[in-house]
DNA sequence: TCACGGCATGTGCACGGTCACATGCGACGT
DNA sequence: ACGTCGCATGTGACCGTGCACATGCCGTGA
């Protein structure tokens, strides 16, 4: 029965037409949700895609409307591997997937403009309507400006600077949030170990820390540039254990938390005891830490979601709108396409949360 | 100058081709590295791109082709935030990349037949040309047939079972590293927490530990399911040492040795004294682990390459090398289009490594 | 009764590439 | 000297969709 349609190709909206008895823009109306088909030639049309197990063609779909329903995210490649931009990533491509769009990846040498250029310009090749960048940014908008390349954007995790593009974890106050829990417990000579310069998240937790500690009236020592790694942590920690001028650090993230403790534990020193260590992310291994680590909580999924209905707001909801009052619909296969797009993302700003655990306390003396 | 051809949409390559006194079908060619293509022709188009910032339109290119040029990853959530697997997808979107191919991800809940199926949808929908499986897969492959979905495919880590699909770490080989460094040590009770079962990598090292066992005659113990978290780790850590018939175990990956570590800390006790840990993967943490861990290292990023080797070497090189006998070329944009396309991959199977750290040691009695 | 508007549907073209098939021209063998 | 071949290039159709613009029909108000 369905043997006769196959012809090599995959059926086209042609076939579907032919077999259903009606022309292919009828077929094409009932894809696209349009309000005036007749219920009953609809339900035809669906039938016969059923049974001919038809799909839209994405790229003719793309070549007519000149939109490539494509979301593109620039990662680093020595990030994408931690928890923190990996559960964002997760959580945007899932967002993006429900509401009708592909998520497409490139990985960059952060460091090498080069590879900068050659990632944008892939994802840029592809025609992508909105592009997330998880990586040291300064750079990366550089590059954006000199390809001339014109899509919106967001910049994961930044600091409510540029309130356009910058969805914000509010990382000053997660900074401030764990600098104060220092203080409280009696700290004096804490030092901060950041992230590198140019990851704008890193500077925003940098600002928080710098902006608590005068707020207290604690005086402050310059914060140690670091890398995100554990083994940078580690030899920080080598390092400032020579002198022993400080009780606590705060490490920007759990990796480097970690270094840090393995080099007080090598030193023959206790954690918390002899300094408290405090980091920044909660990743999932945090908790089991030896000690168990004092963080604080970012919601990554929540961001990676916030993403994308930033960036698909901004270039859907527009024209979606005008399009048909009442019916959300948006323009998914006619067999899938599930629930609204997504609500109206709440507060602008995800507020972290300090988690206490046992690797910091008062200080010895 | 250019001005004049702007005319809001981006530049055709019939626009190219008005401007440089050719026909559209000589900028296709230049495009397209055709062999009898005048040089001088071909430099006066490659001027005439670059001064229009021309860009091939991916969709009209995949239209006429039937190729999307685009390989598909199916990674479970919970696993693509760790890692290895993160490692592995950035490898393989590197190497995509080079051999001009993008990558599009979906990721799924693994435990839920419907998000299985409805992420292969999704990717199916793109005409993805190969897929790799970073999942539970036994479910996916069901799935797979399900849906009749066809497209070369790779898993992620497999064993040496399925060898037109599985590239393969010797999982076996590691485990069994592991397994023999454990009994060396002196160790004769030694328990093994496998990951979930229906991960295929997962049953590999759990063979590996017990044919390395009764190899050396040691008695079995039945392993213990896990399910590759920290948490899950600490929690069975928290059981076994109610009884403590043991003085090894061998845990599956670095995460849940991690989490056995923080349950033996509690108890007062010490690793390696009172109970040696090996773990598995090799994660940058692992090092500044207290004690920093005994693991078997596993080369994530060589095993990504090897993926998109495998799947385009499938898909491609077949007709590519039928084309043209000399140059390589591949179908990149004229502008980029750089290195060669990866070397023949080398022998099949990464053979992991031992890495002996402070978690092991011999046992005290 | 008829013009008119809205609904349900159909017709043809455009999107930006590639492919199959010309075409013109110079070199070469007989 | 002429047919033939290969190179360099051009011409037109086609891929599967969506859009602008008909078209026919029915209900409605003047």
């Amino acid at each position: 029965m369905t043997a006769e349609s196959q012809r090599g190709r995959p059926p086209s909206i042609r076939d579907v037409a032919r077999l259903a008895g009606v022309s292919h823009q009828t077929v094409s109306r009932v894809l696209n949700h349009h309000p005036s088909i007749r219920p009953e030639t609809k339900q035809r049309v669906l039938d016969v895609m059923a049974e001919l197990q038809y799909t839209p063609n994405r790229a003719a779909r793309a070549l007519v409307t000149h939109r490539s329903r494509t979301l593109g995210i620039l990662s680093a490649s020595s990030t994408s591997t931690q928890y923190g931009p990996a559960s964002s990533i997760a959580a945007i491509e899932g967002a993006a997937r429900a509401a009708g769009y592909w998520v497409s990846t490139a990985n960059i040498e952060a460091s090498d403009p080069a590879s900068i250029a050659d990632g944008l310009a892939h994802l840029a090749a592809q025609g992508i309507e909105g592009l997330v960048v998880i990586a040291p940014q300064v750079r990366v908008f550089d590059t954006l400006a000199q390809l001339s390349i014109d899509v919106p954007y967001v910049t994961l995790q930044s600091t409510g600077r540029d309130p356009d593009h910058a969805l914000s974890v509010d990382q000053i106050a997660g900074a401030r949030l764990a600098t104060r829990h220092l203080i409280e417990l009696g700290h004096r000579n804490i030092y901060h170990l950041t992230g590198p310069q140019d990851w704008i998240e890193a500077e925003a937790r940098m600002r928080g820390f710098l902006e608590e500690m005068s707020a207290q009236d604690v005086p402050t020592t310059a914060p140690i540039l670091g890398d995100w790694t554990a083994d940078f942590g580690f030899h920080v920690g080598r390092e400032l254990l020579r002198v022993r001028d400080f009780t606590a650090i705060f490490a920007s993230n759990d990796q480097m938390a970690l270094g840090l403790m393995h080099a007080i534990h090598d030193a023959g020193l206790d954690v918390p005891r002899d300094v408290s260590i405090i980091g920044f992310d909660d990743i999932p291994e945090a908790a089991h830490f030896w000690p168990p680590l004092t963080t604080v909580r970012q919601d990554f999924a929540e961001l990676g979601r916030r993403c994308v209905s930033l960036l698909i707001g901004d270039a859907d909801a527009p024209s979606e709108a005008a399009a048909s009052a009442g019916g959300p619909g948006g323009a998914g296969d006619a067999g899938t396409a599930p629930g609204e797009p997504s609500a109206p993302a709440g507060p602008k700003t995800i507020v972290p949360e300090l988690v206490v655990r046992a690797s910091t306390g008062r200080p010895a003396f």
